[in-house]
RNA sequence: GGCGGCAUCGCCAAGUGGUAAGGCAAAGGUCUGCAAAACCUUUAUCCCCGGUUCAAAUCCGGGUGCCGCCUCCA
């Protein structure tokens, strides 16, 4: 069987062959460091994380690069307003990136360059475009033609002279041609600055990706990926500078994930609709901003809305609890029953998920599909678990190592890896936080609610349940007393 | 203006030409002192109009609507 991707430069899901068997390199475009991640970097980075761990689970060994551009104009004016070197600012943003991307259980990658890192990397790039012809002084700047490099246009499929065209085109005159871009910045007083052949100065945007991709993976790449909106100019310049260099393909995949809107309209920091990763998670658990996020396919537009989220985590809170009722039975499998397998009807499910599960992400990463074949394996232990319930205790069985074999599947998704108990609880604690209760009180009501249950004053445990019940926390009564959860 | 994407049940969403996954919500039932959870049952012919085909949500053409890129952007 083999992997099916949407290649950005064909248009079409082609066939998946690495350049060199068994092994990929990925490189992945990271954030500009001077504010607050966003849950469009969540979108992208979480897609980009299930995309690194499935090709893992399936056995390649992965290289995966993900940069920090740490020096750029937007650094700069951010450190100015706030009278700080853009180091700092930029280490800051930087860990706080990690803490959020670490918290929604995003693997970091193997490498993570940073561009103020890689400048050596980036004037050895630009020289070489000195050499053949594609590099120009453009004042004291140094820019790239996009008219000697064939290729121009070849991933956003748009063309130089349409693009001339068009209706807004910055005027520069020292460029000779509008859609060249600089590959190295002058610099001006006061800002931070590189020695280079051309004088002091800075890297522009687009070149650090070429020289730190190249420089630690090749030539050649397997998969690039990003944000839709990196594809033109971005990434349409990164081919440019890198081929023209190297004269070889620069990527063989380019990947590239949909957008976050609020309202059905991209979220952006200028219309006000706009949220940080860090505000969504004192709201919602990272497992299920993981899951509403992947119940989406990557390329298209996911809406974000506290409605969406709200469904997720119905969903997740389901996930769950089967696999709260799978471990219970461990407790309740006499332990003198002889182990082993699981019965056929569970085996069977669990390895039509495993192979439902790579079917659906064999296709494009298709996450959302793969999410519904663990709704019905759900659906079967409960049935079968429901079943258990007229059969005599030491006869019940076990379905613990049934549920294991599908954890690598799971950690695919980067879901259901909590202790059940510890999900719910840190679930309550994020509710919590939002409303005027602890968990003291709530236990206190119970406990009072219980006593009057035992007195048979039904009338008065009915009304601690309503009064907890508008308060949004849910009780359920089991066979080992109550729970509770919030809504 | 150029290029691209999308339109599937109340909401979210998958769907590889053969006759519509899944989640949320809702209704009835089992269970429960009452509930909750779970289980069982119920709910779509796929924006419109043409065409190709034995057969189309899936392919082609034409509409309509929404969105994105072309400017820093995941």
């Amino acid at each position: 069987m083999s992997l099916l991707i949407h290649n950005s430069l064909s248009g079409k899901k082609e066939e998946f062959v690495p350049l060199v068997p068994g092994t990929v390199s990925m490189y992945v475009c990271g954030i500009t460091a001077y504010d607050y991640s966003h849950i469009g970097h969540a979108r992208a980075y979480v897609a980009f994380d299930v995309i690194y761990r499935y090709l893992k689970y399936r056995g390649y060994d992965v290289t995966y690069v993900r940069n920090f551009t740490d020096i750029d104009d937007k650094i700069i004016k951010r450190a100015n307003e706030s009278g700080r070197d853009t180091r700092d600012l930029s280490e800051e943003f930087i860990q706080k990136y990690h803490e959020d991307m670490d918290a929604l259980g995003i693997l970091r990658p193997n490498v993570e360059p940073k561009a103020t890192e890689t400048i050596g990397e980036m004037i050895d790039l630009i020289s070489r475009l000195f050499e053949k012809g594609y590099a120009y002084k453009a004042g004291d700047d140094v820019a790239f033609s996009v008219k000697k490099f064939s290729g121009y246009g070849k991933l956003s499929g748009k063309k130089i002279d349409e693009l001339e065209s068009g209706a807004r085109v910055e005027v520069d005159d020292k460029k000779q041609d509008p859609f060249d871009f600089i590959l190295w910045k002058a610099a001006k007083p006061g800002e931070p600055a590189w020695e280079s052949p051309w004088g002091k100065g800075r890297p522009g945007w687009h070149i650090e990706c070429s020289a730190m991709s190249g420089s630690i993976l090749g030539d050649t790449i397997d998969i690039h990926g990003g944000g839709k909106d990196l594809i033109f100019p971005h990434h349409e310049n990164e081919i440019a500078q890198s081929e023209a260099a190297t004269g070889k393909p620069f990527v063989r995949y380019f990947i590239h994930n949909g957008f976050v809107n609020i309202d059905s309209e991209k979220m952006s920091k200028s219309t006000g609709k706009f949220f940080t990763v860090r505000d969504i998670r004192n709201q919602y658990h990272p497992e299920v901003i993981r899951v509403f996020l992947l119940s989406v396919h990557y390329r298209s537009p996911v809406d974000f809305s506290e409605k969406n989220l709200r469904d997720s985590g119905e969903a997740l809170n389901r996930l769950y609890s089967t696999k709260a009722r799978i471990f219970e039975t461990e407790s309740n499998a006499a332990e003198n029953r002889q182990g082993g397998s699981a019965p056929k009807e569970i085996e069977d499910a669990v390895s039509a998920f495993t192979e439902g599960f790579a079917e659906a992400m064999d296709d494009d990463f298709n996450t959302a599909l793969a999410l519904g074949k663990l709704f019905d394996l759900s659906h079967l232990f409960n049935r079968f678990l429901d079943g258990q319930k007229d059969v005599p205790e030491n006869e019940r069985v076990s379905l613990v190592a049934a549920w294991e074999t599908i954890s690598g599947a799971l950690d695919v998704l980067g879901i259901l890896s909590r202790d059940p108990d510890t999900y719910f609880s840190e679930v309550k604690g994020l509710r919590l936080t939002d409303s005027a209760l602890d968990a003291g009180d709530i236990e206190r009501l119970i406990a009072e609610r219980n006593a009057a249950r035992k007195a048979k004053d039904f009338a008065r445990a009915d009304s601690i349940r309503e009064e907890l019940t508008e308060k949004g926390v849910i009780l359920e009564d089991g066979p080992d007393g109550t729970t509770w959860k919030m809504k």
